[in-house]
DNA sequence: ACCTGAACACCGTTCAAGT
DNA sequence: ACCTGAACACCGTTCAAGT
């Protein structure tokens, strides 16, 4: 929808019409509206009022852009909790994880993208991870545990968002109901209980979830699993 | 690559071209040579020699042949463990896990499509959580947290499968590594140590992360954590 | 019934302009 | 420097053929 229908012909405009940061902001604008599907190069060109290759002016191709939708997210996640000695580890992963999977979570095809995207050189993520291994060092974890202590959560967080954005009804037996009574049975009950706590179900798994990996993960853990 | 330079003339061919399973092997065998990025139909149809248009004989779109290839990924997981009583749960769980993670970092793109499309109707996938509930009621669990254990499991599955499939050097600091000096020392220990035992560290990861879940999760676990 | 060929409405990206 | 317009090589999907 152009904003302005006043038609801007060729050449260099008087003011500049777009900036980084406002394509940034159309772009989450536009994974918001219109999906993963719908999000495009000429799309989000359209959303901007000019024409595509005045994108390219600012990132070099769709991949830099869904890069610089990254860097936002992560500012967004809460890792303060690990350099305050006044927070137990327990609540600081707890606050990283959740507002990791808010973030994400957010961003429809962000989590896949996330996951599958080198983090080399994105230099606020590695700061993150800086603070959480000085944290984990502390606590007594063994160095060689550290980033797969780290990762292990990521993994969790990540496959966590990408099951809070999918269909609500992902779990439901279907059609196939009276085939599978136990699951059938307890799947509705998931819901119930769910609806019930005035919260997704999606949302107690992930709880479940990151209290199971907190309650596994303790420092030496890893030794007899080591294979 | 046409195998046979022998042109089709337009009309039904005497003997049939396709089939359903041979283009989803076809399916398979592209997304691992071209990858995410070049899995078209157009390159579907250009390995099978024949035109675009004759998949859609056979299936209705291309969203129904990920989900044809998602079927065939599905038999690959084992979760004959959880119907043996010979087999502790959480043995039962490991090979659930890892056949799970196994089969779809075998498929790029699939991860991300399997946790975001909807089981709905999906016999097999069904039949697998059937067995599974079953499992867990009889050890104890109560029938509101199955699922949701069910989903912790899965979520983090998935997530572990994305990292097995992401650039080796995703957990790499880069350049940055003299900034964040104690991360920078745990993750080349990782990958030390990884490699002094013939995996990758991804690998690890996901052990750790398996185990420290399986020792979490435990009947009534949830109890405190319901809020 | 099962394929080709033509067609439609899209893409991402490049590049020569114009100011 | 920063935009438009034209162009290229692709897509997924539909549909009218042909046998």
């Amino acid at each position: 929808m152009p904003e302005t229908p006043t038609k801007r012909g060729a050449g260099r405009p008087r003011t500049r019409v777009l900036s980084a940061d406002q394509i940034v902001d159309a772009a989450f604008e536009l994974a918001r509206t219109a999906g993963t599907a719908g999000f495009s190069m000429a799309a989000l060109a359209r959303s901007l009022s000019v024409q595509p290759p005045a994108l390219y002016h600012y990132f070099g191709s769709r991949g830099e852009v869904i890069s610089a939708m990254r860097g936002r997210l992560a500012e967004r996640i809460d890792t303060e909790g690990f350099t305050d000695p006044a927070v137990p580890l327990d609540e600081a992963v707890l606050r990283w994880a959740r507002t990791y999977r808010d973030a994400f979570a957010a961003f429809p095809s962000g989590s896949a993208l996330l996951a599958t995207t080198s983090i080399d050189g994105q230099q606020g993520s590695v700061d993150n991870y800086e603070a959480i291994t000085v944290r984990l060092l502390a606590e007594g974890w063994a160095e060689g545990d550290v980033v797969d202590t780290i990762v292990a959560f990521e993994s969790f967080i990540i496959g966590s968002a990408l099951d809070a954005v999918a269909p609500a009804d992902i779990m439901s037996p279907g059609d196939a109901a009276a085939s599978v009574p136990a699951y059938a049975a307890a799947e509705a009950r998931r819901a119930h209980d769910a609806a019930a706590r005035g919260i997704r179900p999606t949302d107690r798994s992930f709880e479940l979830g990151l209290r199971a990996m907190l309650a596994g993960f303790r420092p030496g853990s890893a030794d007899s699993s080591t294979r």
